[in-house]
DNA sequence: ACTAAAGCCTGGCTGC
DNA sequence: TGCAGCCAGGCTTTAG
């Protein structure tokens, strides 16, 4: 499912719903899920650990644990986190429950088995294989436009699949990468280095523009369901092009058109990103 | 070193 | 209705 903003969203959720609470026990049931781990280890790095604090790093979440370990989840395509009674049923994919202190369990729920966890130590946690080749966050100085003009200059690929690469730029997926490069009007099968500076400056802007914009489109949190991200299209409401194919561009009219680069469609607008 | 392609899984939709 | 084939918002591994 997510890129950065379902993410970013997904862990204020966690954050508001979990973080000064304790786990009483956890279940690895899916072994998969956490390769890193033993499910026995699994259980017992987390049981009895109070949450500290929840942030997001990429497309990834780290929960902060009081007992020196941090637990990393990434959702994938299809990971998701439910809150719900301790007496509820689990859902047909739930890879893993952690119970809390105060009558509520959270399930890890994966139809495609594509999510991953990992408990690590919070002081080795740069040297995680998930987090260190990570390139800067969108949203911190060091993604300045020299980096990503640098970054963008050494690379021959073409610069949809260059944005889709988490060591170059981390958080967009498919979906944003398609829309940001609409919004700069930039071709996608251009080749990264044969970026000029101003259109890089301008590509840069327009990321965390259409970031900044679905984070924004926040939704509330579904008790019934407990889903912490229940707004499956979101990215409708910021989406231009993307599984928008043969629909009238809505900057010029003429019809987006879905081409495939590193067997996943693109979306873009002939007119608009000539080049 | 880089880049492209295959692989991981399940399920929903489309067209015959 | 049944079924093959295609598609899916991510990332890693393998091959070149």
């Amino acid at each position: 499912m997510p890129e950065l903003p379902e993410v970013e969203i997904v862990t204020k959720r966690l954050r508001e719903l979990i973080v000064g609470k304790t786990i009483i026990k956890a279940q690895l049931i899916r072994a998969g899920l956490s390769p890193e781990n033993s499910p026995r280890q699994f259980a017992a790095s987390l049981k009895g650990a109070r949450v500290e604090d929840v942030a997001r790093r990429g497309k990834h979440i780290l929960a902060r644990l009081s007992n020196g370990r941090t637990l990393i989840i990434h959702l994938r395509m299809t990971g998701r986190f439910i809150y719900l009674d301790r007496e509820a049923e689990n859902t047909p994919h739930t890879h893993a429950v952690l119970w809390l202190d105060d009558g509520k369990k959270l399930l890890f729920d994966d139809q495609r088995h594509f999510g991953l966890m990992m408990v690590a130590r919070t002081a080795e946690l740069d040297r995680v294989k998930y987090l260190s080749k990570l390139a800067p966050e969108p949203f911190s100085p060091e993604f300045s436009p020299e980096y990503l003009r640098d970054t963008l200059k050494r690379s021959s690929q073409q610069i949809k699949l260059a944005l889709l690469d988490q060591t170059k730029v981390v958080g967009l997926g498919n979906i944003y990468a398609s829309e940001a490069l609409h919004r700069a009007k930039i071709n996608p099968r251009l080749p990264a280095k044969r970026l000029s500076q101003p259109r890089v400056v301008l590509l840069r802007k327009e990321i965390l523009a259409v970031l900044g914009e679905a984070i924004a489109n926040d939704n509330q949190f579904d008790v019934e369901t407990g889903d912490l991200d229940s707004s499956y299209g979101r990215y409708d409401h910021v989406a231009r092009v993307y599984e928008r194919e043969g629909q009238p561009c809505s900057v010029c009219g003429a019809p987006i058109r879905r081409i495939t680069q590193g067997a996943r469609s693109t979306y873009y607008c002939p007119r608009c990103q000539r080049r």
